[in-house]
DNA sequence: AAATTTACTTGCTTTTGGCAAGTAAATCGG
DNA sequence: CCGATTTACTTGCCAAAAGCAAGTAAATTT
């Protein structure tokens, strides 16, 4: 595909990026020794079989860099309690001043690759990197939290749903625009607190979001529920709509309804996990696509 | 900084990601050497001098390669007709297909990292790479061209507004409310054609965008205009302002009016430029910030 | 026209890093 | 619990990778 040309341009891209900022300066170290330097510093204890595994470099070679760097006296080999085999290594307080000179370095080559770019430009390109890494690193990233609305999650909201369900669900662009309508009149018209939405995190990486909204006093209506397609099945959504349950409870309200549609096959399985009922489902035309709407509640 | 932490520690995840990818399979060559033939056959007739800089290698070692690959019937070298001293690098038959399993390799092996994840996902990740490679490679980018709003753009324009205004201007949510309802009513009750709005792009990087509505019959309203931080003062404000105009021009109207804020800058300049007048100046307290309202008019 | 620079080559050398055979400790399988 | 196997690491040996420096011939500068 077209796709996999773009990544590979970024990745050539990126590999020279870093390339050309990759030079990590250390005095009588070669590049190996230093990046060996590197890793033993920036982990717990590691041994030499680690640092083969992460350098993926021959355990023959590794042995003698590690040797060369315990004679420079910038790490320290002392015998595992726990296994006779194993050697913890360490930096010594010499190998620390010079860890720190990596990093140092290494943070004033990123400080050089970002000087010139506005304050907002890099907060802008650190979401897609923290992005990026996220889907790459998928499931591996920390535990999902949930959090309240803030800047630039209005806008996320109606982007991915725009974006999802126009590119999967074939809806157009009044689709999107009925998202930022929900959107902005949540924000103008809110009643604090009964109203009130979430975003599902992982270290600023968004993996969805649910909005309770009031129909009547005693009637919460659930909307805008949307879990990123690749952190599906993992439990995101789940802790979405239970955050949104135990609020409606907390609030007062004796019933949940929401709508959806027949297709949203994830979503309706997870409605009808947390024993929504499925109360009317009907054949329409939306957003120029045929649909089958549903309204689901759930009675406290 | 933190920012520069979380950089680093893409960088980290990057490489390994590339890494792991990145076994250039090719039998009988080495590493060095196929990154030899697949720079020589990604452009256009280099010579050992160029491969030397793009390589970052000895000329002495790079000599050698060129040699062994032209022994190996993989590359020709032809004098360079006006140089003497030049030789022309290009690959032979052989080596085409050689280069072709090379891309074919890393086709696959980019493929395989994209393995599993949905479709949209992808889209998701292509977006955030063009957009990481865009603001790095500023200004050195394709041509900017502008387009018309499609999927993703609503949501983007509310996002930018709410990231910009929020961030650097102290705008709370209400301000990026304010920009969902007004985008909503553009899809939603848009008057076709008198009523349209662009977006400025880059190769799929989005650089900023502007709209235009009717007040009323004789009078255009320019609306959310926004250029990219990264993107300031390289003409893109201006092709989007002429867009903006022309279009005006061209459906009927006889007069153009914007509401602005005077601590927006470089939009301010844009205007002034564009021989808009300044109309009106009042303070106000909006958003949560005091701000000083602005009203610019422009006569055809 | 001599001096300098550029593009490349070649001989020599160091560095990098793999391979294979070893040792000692730990673990496994009966 | 004891021999067999595996694991963590070391060492000797060697090949490949790549730099250095001294060249040559063409181009450019002075």
């Amino acid at each position: 595909m077209d796709n996999i040309e773009t990544i590979r341009a970024f990745n050539r891209f990126y590999t020279n990026q870093i390339g050309l900022l990759g030079t990590l300066g250390l005095d009588g170290l070669s590049y190996t020794e230093a990046r060996v330097l590197f890793e033993i510093g920036g982990r717990e204890n590691p041994n030499a079989r680690e640092l083969v595994r992460l350098l993926a470099l021959d355990e023959g070679y590794i042995s003698r860099v590690i040797k060369t760097l315990v004679q420079r006296k910038l790490i320290e080999r002392t015998p595992s309690p726990d296994d006779g085999r194993v050697n913890i290594l360490q930096l010594t307080k010499n190998g620390q001043s010079g860890y720190d000179n990596l990093v140092q370095h290494a943070n004033n080559s990123v400080r050089e690759m970002l000087a010139g770019l506005p304050e907002s430009t890099v907060d802008q390109l650190i979401e897609t990197l923290v992005t990026a890494q996220g889907i790459l690193s998928w499931p591996n990233v920390p535990q999902p939290t949930i959090r309240g609305i803030g800047t630039g999650d209005v806008g996320w909201v109606i982007k991915r749903h725009g974006e999802l369900y126009g590119a999967n669900e074939g809806f157009d662009l009044r689709f999107e625009a009925l998202v930022a309508k929900i959107m902005s009149d949540f924000v103008e018209n809110r009643q604090t607190p009964k109203e009130n939405g979430w975003i599902a995190c992982s270290n600023g990486l968004r993996l969805g979001c649910v909005f309770v909204v009031a129909d009547d006093a005693l009637t919460a209506r659930l909307r805008l529920m949307l879990v990123e397609p690749f952190a599906r099945g993992r439990g995101v959504g789940q802790a979405l709509i239970e955050t949104a349950i135990n609020h409606a409870r907390a609030q007062g309200f004796k019933k949940m309804v929401l709508w959806t549609e027949q297709s949203f096959d994830a979503a309706c399985r997870l409605y009808a996990k947390n024993a929504f009922q499925l109360m009317d489902s009907k054949a329409d035309e939306m957003f120029g696509r045929k649909v089958v709407n549903q309204t689901w509640a759930l009675t406290f």
